[in-house]
DNA sequence: TAAATTACCATACAAATGTATGGTATTTAT
DNA sequence: ATAAATACCATACATTTGTATGGTAATTTA
């Protein structure tokens, strides 16, 4: 029952989830129009009929930004993982995003937050596994304890994170890493964020 | 610098996190006065102008649904978790929520989408733990070897699925736990929904 | 070839929306 | 005790917003 749409609407509803995804609410009908150049707004209006009639959106009557996504089968957002991250060892991070996972549309990323995928197994006393997928909040002080990201020499590592008078430790749950001591002021260290939550999709994606 | 909120303007707040965070966009001045019962929307703008004051919100002038939330600190939104669910053996389903539990702020939930909290440990093969947050769609069938919610006399289940013949068998990753089979039609069983993700919080709370 | 769809334009309008201004009564702070 | 903040009310107004209607031209489908 959904056809499909033209390249027009396409990049309509592409403009219309990114906003609804990326900046949280749907546009008017005059910040579309704005966007696509449009000298009035019956043109998007139009163009919004279109999209819905083929099923893609659902509008509101009357309401002001009420623009619903119907796409269910679209439950989840594509983001950009960055790198993946070692549990155990240190590995290379990317500069662009290596892969995108959809992660489950639970609420909006906080800003400035992303995405690591967790190599190797020396989290797995923390229950964090190879494979999952960490979110990075750059934005937070470390405390003792906390499990943070953190680049050394050019990789990225995932560790528990002590501060000591003149040390900073990054330890592995898992005893056979030895921990990482960094003395302070060390150049190649630089911490990247703390680590706020674990997630994992139960789709089965390609093996890692 | 941020001062406290009045209780009349923390529900305001709350109305608005709710609303923004919960169902997508922001209210309008119209909308927050229609649910509390004030009869003009000055009302609604002279509090949110001192919410506005105090730092929590930030208004996009002349913009409709133009709040902002301005919580960096906030970046975790609570959600309902609707029961405890056992890995193991079945536990009882709350009627109402139980708790809630402050999912990173990722994307959107998916409608009617809710969340179980893991009990028990015969899922551990399956790297779901105890105290694991598992999202659970209710609008997917269920395919073989999926992991599943189910209710079964009146207590949930988390387990792996598996559709035979005459019965419908639940399995659990840990051997400890023997597989409950189900025959078709059994009045008791009653499938909730597919797990499509876990979430574990790295934040320490109360034990359990 | 005729009909439908697509992709724009313009104009019009009622309702919704954010905002401004002024008023009253109560509570809180100085 | 006086001033400030709080918590509502009412009215007014310019814009914004969604929607309706009608038109033109190009493209696609039947």
């Amino acid at each position: 029952m959904r056809k499909d749409l033209t390249k027009i609407q396409k990049d309509i509803l592409d403009f219309l989830i990114d906003q609804i995804k990326g900046k949280g609410i749907p546009p008017t009908l005059a910040e579309v129009a704005n966007h696509f150049g449009y000298r009035n707004r019956a043109t998007v209006q139009q163009h919004l009929g279109a999209i819905e009639k083929k099923g893609f959106i659902r509008k509101n009557p009357k309401l002001s930004r009420g623009i619903e996504l119907t796409l269910e089968d679209k439950f989840f957002v594509p983001k950009p993982v960055l790198g993946e991250v070692a549990a155990g060892n240190p590995l290379t991070i990317y500069p662009d995003a290596i892969d995108t996972i959809e992660l489950p549309t639970i609420a909006r990323m906080p800003k400035d937050s992303f995405l690591l995928r967790v190599k190797g197994d020396s989290l797995k006393d923390a229950y964090i596994f190879n494979g999952d997928i960490v979110i990075v909040n750059p934005n937070l002080e470390p405390k003792n304890g906390q499990i943070v990201a953190a680049i050394l020499d050019d990789a990225a590592v995932v560790k528990r994170f002590y501060k000591k008078k003149n040390e900073i430790e990054l330890v592995s749950e898992n005893p056979d890493y030895k921990p990482i001591i960094i003395e302070k002021k060390q150049s190649t260290f630089k911490l990247v964020g703390i680590v706020v939550g674990v997630y994992r999709s139960m789709e089965k994606k390609k093996a890692m």
